[in-house]
RNA sequence: GCCCCGUUAGUGUAGUGGCCUAACACGUCUCCCUUUCAAGGAGAAGAUCACCGGUUCGAAUCCGGUACGGGGUACCA
């Protein structure tokens, strides 16, 4: 019933490189794309850095990194150019100067030479009388000659919209239906600043009509200021796109989410071991659903069933461990093939940013690593854990904890028998397969008169150096015959006091 | 302060006037499977649908108010 008939969507994503790409700001551009991918139109990247106090170097790669991490690929940009070259405002300026021409002579704006200091008095002075801060359109009464009179002053001129007499304004929006808005709560706002750089109002109209956007998808931080868009649109007598104003995503605390909620960049989740397709389907069920109880879904799947007006209107909180359990859900659902090198490269990581120990020479065999991978495929939630999981595979020395190895329900000298009886299995085991090795060990328990646990614990302690680990005989068979042994002499002797063996 | 938007179990969502004694998923708990940990299977607990009032034969669904939350109120985006 979702009406995915559209027209082909020409949506862009138009972040402002002012520091790490935001999560929140990833959602929204996932909207935007899929918008775009969905109807069979382009998706455009744009860079808006008109302003040039909190511009940080830099961002736009980290920017377009997420993006590209994420699968969130575009028709048009800064990268690779398009049609609407260039795409970073910075390098339009003749634009916004065009656009402000016209809103000049047309009437609809005006220069003034109000200082920053003076903007600053009005405020307290506001305050004190227990007004409502704001500009109060002085402006609009100054004579052409004062404003040359300033700017051969040298005092900075900035150019504002003057905002018409037109009582209340509605707009549509597709996710919020009408919005209305009272324009008399409305001041005459700066479009272009006295460093000749428009600000995002104008700017981003100006660009949207040159770039043939049809519809703006952005954060519901601009509603408030749309009816100012709006007016500037009427007064260039340009189309309006369509508005679509998405949710805002919130922290555990419901407060907006930030640095202290843990990763709250994209390209942290990569790095925390996330796969990009969960954190592309977790993302996207953030404020949008398919509308029945489809919960994982592929990129396609996604793009397909996507619809803007399943979009809701409410924020919704992030939570960390649906994302956990998600991740693992892909993860099972990729093969070990594709997993291969991911995990690789987890592992080949110093040991400081969590692979494994140094001292196990790097690459790691990838024929081996692909023969262990499948004893830890279900259990990993990220591709992170992997390195934990698999460790003991890979170093040489491993120090199982002595208390550990009994297990819980044994002692210590039940365990060394144990470890003794075990050696001599491992020794003589033939063939060195995890079926026989089961069948001999289950055998040896008979003889011993316990049960498995009790006999496998010791083993799996002694062999593994933790008491959880993925099953035991494919795990005695993945380390090898001759480390195996080598391992289980030091637990015995780590149970007799004398500490791990070290001849040889 | 003023303006805008929101409010279904702890979290994400389903629900668009009767099928709702409110569904699904994550999380939590119990049990099964089992050599540990996962995965898988079977269950359980958890929501007076923010509150108050109205419309209606009937409201989670429509309307109004209140509370709470969030956003905005810049020569930032």
């Amino acid at each position: 019933m979702a009406t995915n008939t559209t027209s082909p969507a020409r949506t862009r994503f138009a972040p402002s490189p002012t520091g790490q790409m935001h999560i929140g700001g990833v959602r929204t551009a996932l909207f935007s794309w899929l918008l775009a991918r969905q109807t069979g139109g382009q998706f455009i990247l744009r860079i808006e850095d008109t302003d040039r106090n909190r511009y940080v170097p830099g961002t736009e790669q980290s920017i377009m990194e997420s993006l590209r991490w994420l699968g969130l690929d575009w028709d048009e940009g800064p990268d690779i150019g398009g049609p609407h070259a260039p795409y970073t405002q910075s390098e339009r300026l003749e634009l916004y100067q065009d656009a402000t021409k016209q809103l000049l002579e047309s009437g609809h704006a005006y220069e003034d030479d109000t200082t920053p200091e003076e903007l600053e008095e009005l405020r307290i002075a506001q305050q004190a009388a227990g007004k409502p801060p704001g500009y109060d359109n002085r402006g609009r009464y100054k004579t052409k000659e004062e404003i040359e009179a300033s700017r051969a002053a040298g005092k900075p001129i900035v150019v504002r919209f003057k905002i018409p007499d037109l009582g209340t304004l509605k707009f549509q929006d597709a996710v919020l239906g009408e919005v209305e808005f009272d324009l008399s709560l409305l001041q005459d706002f700066v479009i272009m600043k006295s460093d000749g750089y428009p600000t995002y109002h104008l700017a981003h109209i100006a660009d949207d009509r040159a770039m043939e956007i049809t519809h703006v998808v952005r954060g519901p931080e601009w509603v408030p200021s749309t009816p100012r868009h709006v007016l500037i649109l009427d007064a260039l007598g340009w189309e309006k796109p369509e508005y679509i104003h998405v949710p805002l995503i919130l922290g555990k605390d419901r407060s907006k989410l930030s640095k202290r909620h843990g990763a709250a960049s994209a390209l942290e989740y990569r790095d925390q071991g996330f796969l990009s397709g969960a954190v592309f389907n977790f993302l996207a069920l953030l404020g949008w659903s398919p509308g029945d109880d489809t919960e994982i879904m592929t990129r396609d799947e996604i793009v397909e069933r996507f619809s803007i007006d399943r979009i809701l209107q409410s924020p919704s909180v992030f939570d960390n461990e649906k994302l956990a359990w998600m991740n693992g859900v892909h993860i099972r659902q990729t093969s070990v093939e594709d997993l291969l090198e991911p995990v690789a490269a987890v592992l080949e990581k110093p040991e400081t940013e969590g692979g494994l120990p140094a001292s196990v020479s790097r690459p790691v065999d990838r024929d081996y690593l692909k023969q262990l991978l499948p004893l830890v495929h279900e259990r990993l939630k990220t591709l992170n854990e992997a390195a934990e999981t698999l460790s003991f595979f890979f170093v040489d020395e491993i120090s199982p904890d002595v208390e550990a190895l009994p297990g819980r329900k044994s002692d210590s000298a039940t365990a060394a028998r144990s470890l003794e009886e075990s050696l001599a299995l491992v020794k003589t085991a033939e063939p060195f397969e995890p079926e026989h090795l089961e069948a001999e060990f289950r055998a040896l328990a008979d003889r011993l008169g316990v049960k498995a646990g009790p006999l496998f614990t010791p083993v799996r302690v002694a062999v593994t150096g933790s008491s959880m680990a993925p099953p035991l005989f494919d795990t005695i068979v993945g380390i090898g015959r001759e480390r195996v042994i080598e391992r289980i002499e030091n637990a015995i002797a780590l149970l007799n006091g004398a500490g791990p063996a070290s001849d040889s």
